[in-house]
DNA sequence: CGCCCTAATGGACAACCGTCCATTAAGGTT
DNA sequence: AACCTTAATGGACGGTTGTCCATTAGGGCG
């Protein structure tokens, strides 16, 4: 099984690739294990189901990782950089000034390349195994660590006004509502994949945002509404 | 195991419990598998390790539930009702107005009594089964209607300055917004259960419903800041 | 070509999974 | 007492799990 190559007109026309390339199949596993988790949850990413997507044999999880569970915490490290990878390309480019790069955060977590149906089923099924696997909470924390980061920056170049324990009090909120706002707004759109309307999820945000500070992120009214979701 | 009758002092002096109950040994098994869920996260939750924590011989599930996917569809069924019983009871305490009202339910939520290591623990387990077992998804559905419907009616009633679409889109968000807060929340109290602290938790929801109904929740300032979280 | 290194294979393996059922026994009724 | 209903038991069952390893075979080098 699994042997098909593409399919073979004729007689094998091209056949240019190596036949063993192990950084391939290490992919090729990492990309099955991730489609497993995405489609069935974590019960249903078995050793075999995951060789059967990837078409490589029974022994490859083995030689290549050493065991399932280390298939699976590099599976969430590639999971965890490919989010961060696409977040950055976004950001660069619109990177001007605070306030645009916060909203560019969430309009970027909100947008289809790092909020779709698969990434949120991904990233539900590692969260429910992190406390049983160290390398997935390893990564998925490393990921929170540096969005952490990036925003609260940017709070505390938004805010100019304050000073004082105010101060830091402000943009710590800001942060971690931020964030915790945007992880609801995962949760949500994975439950009611139907409902979940993105530019409402966004004007949501940024009420919370012109909520703390009013001048960077002028209230919203009537037709005047920031700019749209991506797609 | 687990036969010990509480202790037994000489010679068993008041056998008065009969010793076969079925309603007691199907709560058994329902507790000893959100026991399991909230420990060991779904993959761990198997029928024997249940059963051992249970301390009831193997068929008893199939005997009282028929699966073990149905024992932990009526797991999740008595965590949900657990959930809002709690929830009502907290909010007959104190429940004047649809401001106390919200304000009453995100203190709940965020309380010890509902927001727990087990609890949440429990609800990231099931969250990651819910596409795979209907009863999981129905349970968890029904609670987040009920908690909807209530604080949207509330914020219907907080506020009375605006009309026609406007006023059904902030409501909505209001609504939306809140529990996606308190969503993330849960999640973030998850994640870094030692540096989560309730009453920021709380300051920050509060200053979210703030930006969206200034005089409904008033802006804090310094030392004037709403009452604390329980616990 | 023959040689070596190693990617890749696929079957063997014990351990465990969830389900089922023949059997035991508790507690009430006649 | 004998009898009936049914809660409870625990072993047996076929299937699947993840790991491992003896074997095959690809591809570069002498």
């Amino acid at each position: 099984m699994a042997e098909q190559k593409e399919f073979d007109p004729g007689k094998a026309p091209k056949k240019r690739l190596p036949e063993r390339d192990p950084e391939r199949s290490k992919l090729l596993l990492i990309e099955a294990t991730l489609d497993a988790l995405a489609e069935n949850g974590i019960s249903e990413a078995t050793v075999s189901k995951i060789i059967a997507r990837a078409g490589v044999s029974r022994g490859m999880i083995h030689l290549h990782f050493g065991s399932k569970d280390a298939l699976i915490g590099a599976a969430a490290k590639l999971f965890s950089e490919r989010y961060y990878d696409e977040m950055e390309r976004q950001l660069t480019d619109a990177a001007n000034g605070p306030t645009a790069t916060v909203l560019a955060v969430v309009r970027a977590d909100l947008g289809p390349q790092l909020m779709n149906k698969k990434s949120v089923a991904i990233w539900h099924a590692l969260r429910g195994e992190a406390h049983r696997n160290a390398t997935i909470g390893k990564y998925s924390n490393t990921r929170d660590r540096k969005l952490r980061k990036l925003i609260s920056d940017s709070f505390a170049a938004v805010d100019t006004n304050h000073k004082g324990a105010d101060r830091s009090a402000l943009i710590n909120d800001a942060t971690l509502g931020t964030l915790a706002l945007l992880e609801g707004m995962w949760t949500d759109f994975m439950v009611h994949p139907g409902s979940f309307n993105r530019d409402d999820a966004f004007r949501i945000v940024y009420r919370f945002l012109g909520g703390l500070f009013p001048e960077a992120f002028k209230p919203i009214h009537g037709d005047c509404q920031p700019r749209q979701v991506p797609k």
